[in-house]
DNA sequence: TCTCTATGTGACCAGTTGGTCATATCAAAT
DNA sequence: ATTTGATATGACCAACTGGTCACATAGAGA
């Protein structure tokens, strides 16, 4: 980090910080990494070019510094879920889970964005590092949901847990960009779902992660 | 599609539009609709940059002109599949359809790409329409599979099948992702497992699908 | 008041972009 | 040999990009 943000940028008031950070977020989140323009950041926040120069490094040194700016934010996030539903059964702990993952999309769009644009810019710096620090974020999360799921023996015995952690980062990365991106979504329409829409497509989904598609004779363990 | 290809680009010999085709599909897989350059696609395809705007109306004009071909082949593809399984069971069907987008994109990497570029790029163009017609076309051919596999008795009766069909899609499109964005993939290491782990995984894929998480009772209809 | 350091500034630079156009080339028809 | 219509060409254009730098401003300590 410090070879990415100048001492310059953390002694400006911290409404001024704010505001380059608000400005650069949103280009950023609109326009993905290469197409962000910095002279629009410029602009928006109200500094002159050469200041940005003073603030960091480079275009890329601005880019890492609001991603991992972002990527607190998610953190805070997650790690709270995953404690305020410890008690809970697997089931609805990944129900609330959705479901916070939905409140905080809305309430933070431009984070989600930023996510959603570097996801495939091939050209976005250490992409690869970015995102995989991500996935695996959510990867970590849903092995130990499956871990102590099956050890209270709410789940089969003998599902295997990284293919079960993919289905389940599948369904939930998906149902959250269907939310949130109406290209994205042909069949469920939820970016313009009401409240309790939205509940029932979780409900329905939840019930197809808990017993399948098949007909007829269930496993057993 | 008059408005976009000029007659004299579909007077030119085969040989010189296969060349402007596969310079531009590689560049806009590569950087995406707003990074391509048409000087690239020019030196690669060794044309004159006037040459181009003699062809096409614009870049937009250019763009669309090779989605709409990455498209034609991709359909060819889900027909054949969806006919030659025709009397296959659900499960089998749905297994041999993801084995065939494996394939595919094996051995069409760009056309791939370019979809997934065009997936987070607010600004390519008409990208609204051309997402949605891909999604729509996949979400169709699920839900056709559902409702045969439903009907012979294969599949739960009771089962939503618009949110079904949301599993499937987000399931297999990831799946496929997994396949060949290794950023994307933390659990699998899809990327570069070898033909039998790939169908192995497969298989426990289409086993949860089947039958679900929960352990106990299963549903009975 | 003068000095010194930190911060602010915007004209400027080279490079690239999508797009144009006057001109050249060429094959066929007369 | 000449005309004609289609096709090919690359120098050129305005607009924009990320990045620089000589200079202006301000505030604190002397």
């Amino acid at each position: 980090m410090s070879q990415i943000v100048r001492p310059t940028f953390l002694n400006l008031p911290e409404d001024k910080q704010a505001r380059i950070i608000e400005a650069a977020l949103t280009e950023f989140a609109d326009k993905g990494y290469p197409q962000a323009s910095l002279n629009t950041i410029v602009a928006r926040s109200g500094i002159a070019k050469g200041s940005l120069y003073q603030y960091f490094t480079d275009k890329t040194g601005i880019f890492l510094y609001i991603f991992d700016f972002a990527i607190s934010v998610v953190r805070r996030l997650l790690v709270q879920v995953k404690e305020s539903t410890q008690e809970e059964d697997f089931f609805t702990r990944l129900e609330k889970s959705l479901l916070a993952g939905v409140a905080f999309i809305k309430e933070h769009p431009k984070i989600y964005g930023i996510y959603l644009k570097i996801l495939f810019d091939q050209q976005a710096p250490q992409r690869q590092e970015l995102l995989q620090a991500v996935r695996r974020f959510a990867a970590d999360y849903f092995h130990s949901l499956l871990r102590q799921g099956r050890a209270r023996g709410e789940l089969r015995q003998d599902l295997p847990l990284t293919t079960t952690t993919f289905v389940l980062d599948a369904l939930l990365d998906r149902f959250l960009q269907a939310a949130s991106v109406p290209a994205f979504d042909v069949s469920l329409g939820l970016d313009q779902a009401g409240e309790e829409e939205l509940l029932r497509r979780v409900q329905e989904l939840m019930d197809i992660i808990r017993h399948g598609l098949a007909a007829g004779k269930k496993y057993e363990p």
